[in-house]
DNA sequence: GACTGGCACTCAAACCTGCCAAGTGCCAAT
DNA sequence: ATTGGCACTTGGCAGGTTTGAGTGCCAGTC
């Protein structure tokens, strides 16, 4: 028996009941909650096909029923129009991000943002270096032959690292290969710049060549190893308030949220296509992570995809708030990294 | 009737075994399994007394003791020998921050080893802005009348901030600026700091003042307010480890993990002058931690106290173990450091 | 053919009950 | 001061019973 749309209606009605009430939603539970124009007993049959075909299930005979992964992918996909924010969210989160003085202002305002707003875990990811261009490399002499190249993008974000060199350059040299290297690299996009980077000792004379090789190296590894790397994360408190029924998925959850690979292979998924990516609990292979739903999208002025941000949380969330409230932060965000 | 050296035995055999065990200790498991020399009416006589000094506590009749924060109290400061750290865990410590190439990289190292080795959650502040020196000033434009102040301490910290000018400075002006706040400032204590910057705008030709006083301005307020601020927390993740007794408190203290103003008041109170302070429990005034340990300890070169480093955990934690390991990994930083 | 009321059935959760074992406090004896 | 002995308390557990929410199915109605 296909799903038409009573039945599609049945399952809206299960996933909004049991996310709100926490509690298997029975058939005459449903009837009285809402105008379905239909009886009990109509509802058991709709709900028993629903079983069949995978949407949900019963914790035990005499339960009443709940979503399972599959029944909440068809929520989000054919069911839950995009819940708009209300007038003074929107307003919060305006007043909230345009305070940032900072790239990394902006960062940690948006991650908190997104944590209050969904109460749940949020996680934001800094500009990708490899999307961004460069603006500026700067280099300044430590002392005891020690080197700290800062490196700037166009995005606003500030890299910084620290060469140790096998001697110490003169002033001249580095004013000379701070030159170079900005007539080099400054505006450049981020996947031309390693080839560029790499000819540049040979343009220096034999003794040089050293210094201006490990400036290289950093630069290189700076691009290779933190290029994607940085993430900002808040709101885990907010896992730790869900139903004792969450926690024993609780520690999988905390650590990935610390193991930032982890993290941004998660985050990494995330099209710039479609608005909102959802996935939900087995989807994301992730092993501890079956309980866990990831709502991310991408941000970034108009079309450029500069960085991914979400949140994580229980797969029996409020989707439509979650996925709202994740459009509507990446968009405000996309506005003023684009002011800049 | 005062408290004698068996009594003292005895709370820390019920400490011990409490920690390990995590049930509450009867006086006859006492005797089995720890040598007092004694019988178990005895050890019920010494516990009775314990009990009406406050230092056990029964949950309900007929119940074995359980330490209060009292307890863990005079067990902390008068009963606890240092366990000495093994020779593997000793030489994990010093690979595991060998490596480290940044003051980042130090930082992040030492609070994902504080963590691993204490399986609590670690908490390591930044060494401190205010007592630090200047080592270099950096400006770099950004165009549009926006300028990126970068300071350089001594202990390798890199603090950025963008400010906006009312207009943009010429190259001429931002080269003097560089060199005369460099001049001014290079070496400088950062409290001498403040009062010298101060002044700095007269030095320049009326029209140029805004500009000088906007970089001074940010200047000033990076001191100010990110001056203690920052820290790296990880292992939150150990945490929920924990017994389902503990995570009625298990949000709370995520809360205060992700506050860094709350966790920068926990650090702050450590002392340099004793190894490593403990704060047990009701203790710490902070609501919401009363079941919550904190061990803490200063690090840094000598006798200088640079930043706080330290565990949060629950009361029932190992003491002995915990602040041995906060000791020796404050050691081993602090060394790191001074070596730069 | 779709919907409905009714009924028998199932089963987790709540409740009761008695029992056990751990643990205590006290006391008289050493 | 220490100890063995004993009476007492009480949380937790095993067992059995009841309750009630919820289902599936069927016969009847529109």
């Amino acid at each position: 028996m296909p799903i038409d749309d009573r039945k599609l209606e049945v399952l809206r009605a299960i996933v909004e009941d049991y996310v709100a009430t926490q509690e298997p939603v029975g058939s005459k539970a449903l009837v009285d909650r809402h105008q379905l124009g239909v009886s009990s007993a109509t509802i058991r049959n709709d709900m028993a096909t629903l079983e069949d075909e995978g949407y949900i299930t019963q914790p035990h005979t005499s339960a009443g029923r709940v979503p399972t992964d599959k029944g909440y992918r068809l929520f989000v996909d054919r069911l839950s129009k995009v819940k708009p924010l209300s007038a003074a969210e929107r307003r919060a989160i305006r007043s909230f991000l345009e305070g940032a003085v900072d790239l990394d202002d902006v960062i940690s305002r948006t991650v908190r943002l997104l944590a209050q707003l969904t109460r749940q875990a949020a996680v934001v990811q800094y500009p990708s270096l490899t999307r961004s261009t460069v603006r500026h490399v700067e280099l300044v002499g430590l002392g005891q032959a020690r080197l700290l190249v800062v490196l700037i993008t166009d995005t606003g974000r500030v890299e910084q690292r620290v060469v140790e060199l096998p001697a110490e350059p003169e002033d001249s040299l580095l004013g000379d290969l701070r030159a170079r290297l900005n007539a080099l690299v400054a505006g450049l996009d981020f996947a031309s710049v390693a080839s560029k980077v790499v000819d540049l000792p040979s343009q220096f004379a034999h003794e040089d060549r050293h210094v201006v090789s490990g400036v290289a190296v950093t630069l290189l590894e700076s691009l290779v190893e933190r290029g994607e790397e940085r993430v900002a994360v808040a709101g885990t408190a907010n896992l730790a308030r869900y139903g004792h029924e969450f926690d024993t998925e609780l520690e999988p959850l905390l650590s990935a949220l610390e193991e930032h690979v982890v993290l941004l292979r998660l985050l990494g998924q995330a099209s710039h296509a479609s608005p909102v990516t959802v996935r939900i609990g087995q989807e994301n292979a992730t092993s501890g992570l079956s309980a866990t739903s990831i709502v991310t999208t991408a941000y970034g002025p108009g079309d450029q995809a500069l960085g991914s941000l979400g949140v994580l949380g229980p797969t029996r969330m409020d989707y439509p708030g979650t996925m709202a409230a994740v459009g509507a932060v990446a968009r405000y965000v996309s506005q003023i990294l684009d002011a800049n």
